[in-house]
DNA sequence: TCAAAAGTGTTGGGGGTACACCCATGC
DNA sequence: GCATGGGTGTACCCCCAACACTTTTGA
């Protein structure tokens, strides 16, 4: 009652803790996945979580979780690592108040250091069957899975998550695992094409790619209408 | 390196605090407002900044949110308390670290309590005249007017805003605000129309009520439709 | 030979956008 | 009478949505 507006005189409760999970999106050309942990080692031998980590009191949010994601990719991705919000309802350590703050990215899954990590447990998992988590961490993906959602709306998000060349078979199947819908297939290279963002490569596919149809036209982004795209937005109805 | 990767192991640093801004939008009927709180005595005297609070170790995030706008308001607003994110970059208590956790209201002003808070300098000021605020609000308001220019692209917001019965005017006003552009009044009119949203009162107002023009058609919202739209959502495309 | 994906055009309809004038009110 | 806001209709054009068949490749 009246306590907030003492804002600046109040005293503060330096007893909570801070932590960052990261919903990482990875596209392996076919599917939708995300990259969980498993924990190896008792008392939670077993459990399924995100990538996380604690922080210290003295490290910025977003820095962070860049460092977490070049931990686990070994290069920066200064642009496609964002906050998601903070979540503290449902984790109760059993030493005090830990709040979340949630981040995701989106990566190329061929990018993640799999030799370096599997032994600890991690894996990609189809965003389809992602199995019960430890703490809130599935209300976190439900939740990124919609920011995801949305973000495909208003900006292209391929780059990050497809190979430098690829099929429009392929764009295609990664929008609508992102959107969780399906799209008629001419009108759908209609809209890119007019949109500018996709280079004809001139070559077809050998096949050796996963997710490619031997046979069918490589393209990559026009690195110019792509940032443009991402700065200005757009609108990709369907 | 490798620190997440112990995640249930390790031992978190219960050492931040955590508080809560809230940006609150009102409406009088002309302008798009937002509620400051002004500082009355030392050492912070003087000093602008967002109504906000510390957490105690134990609170919940939006409930603590909730809590504070039924200070400010006296009822609840369920639907209308949304978490923007957390801020924990720019602001350095001497004490140690805190980070905010922002959220955002919507509320016709005339429902502000002035009177019990007018003394602890709260004060409503036009989102184009907000001044230099404490700490890092002025980020806070900055991603909260993009986060309600998405929210009226996508739901129907003047039910929180404006007062029961509203000319066609206000409401236009009100978008336009809102969104930062000009419409032309009778495409919007033509889309409100469709959209089945507004109830025609049948009758005009008397000029009494601020924003309005005397002897223009007085409207309210169709409950039902609004809540529909509320939660599927829609496109306000313009 | 069979299944799966690639590739390709047209049509209709809905809706976004642009645009101008008269009326009512208050000062 | 002058300024401000209220109220009203039409035409164009773009783009979304629906829709089917042939070809290539690999199993």
């Amino acid at each position: 009652m009246g306590d907030m507006i003492h804002f600046p005189q109040e005293e503060p409760d330096f007893q909570a803790a801070l932590s960052t999970s990261m919903v990482v999106f990875g596209f392996d050309g076919v599917d939708l996945k995300i990259l969980l942990a498993k924990s190896t080692r008792p008392p939670f031998e077993g459990a399924l979580f995100l990538p996380s980590r604690y922080l210290k009191a003295n490290e910025e949010l977003l820095l962070s979780a860049k460092k977490m994601f070049n931990d686990l990719f070994g290069y920066d991705n200064p642009s496609m690592v964002e906050q998601l919000r903070a979540f503290g309802q449902v984790f109760r350590h059993p030493g005090g108040r830990v709040v979340n703050i949630a981040h995701y990215a989106l990566v190329n899954t061929d990018d993640f250091r799999t030799e370096e990590w599997e032994h600890h447990g991690m894996h990609w998992v189809p965003v389809n069957e992602v199995p019960d988590l430890a703490f809130d961490h599935n209300d976190i993906v439900d939740y990124a899975r919609e920011r995801l959602k949305r973000r495909v709306r208003r900006r292209p998000v391929g780059f990050d998550l497809l190979p430098k060349e690829f099929t429009l078979g392929q764009l295609q199947n990664l929008y609508e695992k992102a959107m969780r819908k399906t799209f008629d297939k001419r009108n759908f290279r209609k809209k890119l094409f007019k949109s500018k963002l996709l280079v004809d490569l001139e070559k077809k596919s050998d096949g050796s790619g996963y997710g490619q149809h031997k046979g069918s036209q490589l393209f990559s982004f026009n690195d110019e209408a792509y940032s443009i795209m991402t700065l200005k937005g757009y609108d990709f109805v369907f």
